[in-house]
DNA sequence: CTATAATAAGAACAATCGTTCTTTATATTT
DNA sequence: AAATATAAAGAACGATTGTTCTTATTATAG
């Protein structure tokens, strides 16, 4: 009467597709799995499809399914350490779904130099730009200046709408942009992702 | 002599990935590619494979390689905007392939307070955090204090490890922190996503 | 202790897989 | 017109695919 454990499956799928970007044949499960049998690794296949973790895709194949994405999310107080508390379901979020909203419409775009620093937008990130002609002053967005694209905030006054930076310590390396013959603005910015860079000298490693 | 213009096979299959979120066999590429012998959509599939459009995955099966996701912003703009950076469509590439590598071992985070702001991660912020037993120093770290969870940076000096903010102007408010009974490291800073809260007030609405 | 459900294994199926080889058609160049 | 790449077709290969059926091993519940 117990139920299978499917997400230490779904786990090592889970890395198996970050790795791969491949849903593995059945085969190949099964060894992933540490070597079932084809015929029962089919059934834990038919169950992650009946709960939305992989679909069928043309071909006879399979396909990461609406849930295949979700990440938990933690909490600030203690109270339950994600994975181990199984009493209280976690929280869930797709990243993707989080970040965009209209696909056809957005972009990202490397951010390069440090003019946007104020808002915590740092050079090497990834902006999520939407494309957008109704832009509003104090908004950030993602303009064309002497062709090529640059990320600053719309500002506005008696002489026109401007471009500025963010950095409170470079100002003078930042000045007001306005160009000659209108701005010309590309979308606004509605989103940022950041890799973290690798750094810190390893100590206290323990295996 | 003439080159086989390999981008209308390319077209199509990237348009079959963006609705299957799968690459067809070789047999049902031959079909997506207006019924050619499926010797010959296999030769093809070969040069997408060499110009990095395609790649091989295990078992045989093929998977979008480092090019297939490539497209100009310059497309999108009209002509005259230099194609410049190479950017990637959202809506093909996903953003949660790009962040997160170790899935199982991976949570999301919201950041409270403003003691990383130098780092640029801000109150709102979802941190990605990689469960980890070898913390560096130096690192971005998560780590449980008090019954609660934190974000500092780990340090080290002759009475031991403890943690850093990183708020130079406001240093008073966010001393390091030296648990009695050792750290608890949940896991390492391994990225981050933001959106953007929508400001500014409407003016230059055009349309 | 027995009944029963869950967890596996094993064998066998036709269908499809990627690949290779040979042959034909279509352009392009000389 | 002849030579020659390129573009395509066609057939055939063993290997692997997903699936189904039957049987064995556990574990749990009564």
């Amino acid at each position: 009467m117990q139920q299978l454990d499917i997400s230490s499956y779904l786990g090592k799928l889970r890395d198996y597709y970050a790795r791969e970007s491949v849903i593995p044949s059945i085969t190949e499960l099964s060894v992933l799995w540490n070597g079932k049998a084809r015929s029962w690794t089919h059934q834990i296949v038919q169950r992650l499809k009946e709960e939305g973790f992989l679909e069928n895709a043309p071909g006879g194949r399979s396909r990461p399914g609406p849930r295949f994405f979700e990440r938990t999310v933690g909490h600030a107080v203690r109270a339950g350490i994600p994975q181990q508390a199984a009493d209280v379901q976690p929280e869930l979020l797709r990243i993707d779904d989080y970040l965009i909203e209209n696909p056809s419409q957005t972009i990202l775009f490397p951010v390069k130099g440090d003019s946007m620093i104020d808002l915590g937008i740092l050079e090497g990130d990834m902006v999520i730009i939407e494309r957008s002609n109704s832009p509003s002053t104090g908004q950030v967005v993602l303009a064309i200046v002497d062709n090529e694209f640059t990320l600053k905030v719309l500002a506005k006054d008696k002489r026109g709408y401007y471009l500025e930076a963010r950095n409170h310590s470079r100002t003078q390396d930042y000045p007001p942009i306005r160009p000659e013959q209108g701005l010309e603005i590309y979308g606004l910015y509605v989103g940022l992702i950041r890799k973290a860079r690798t750094s810190g000298h390893r100590l206290g490693s323990n295996r």
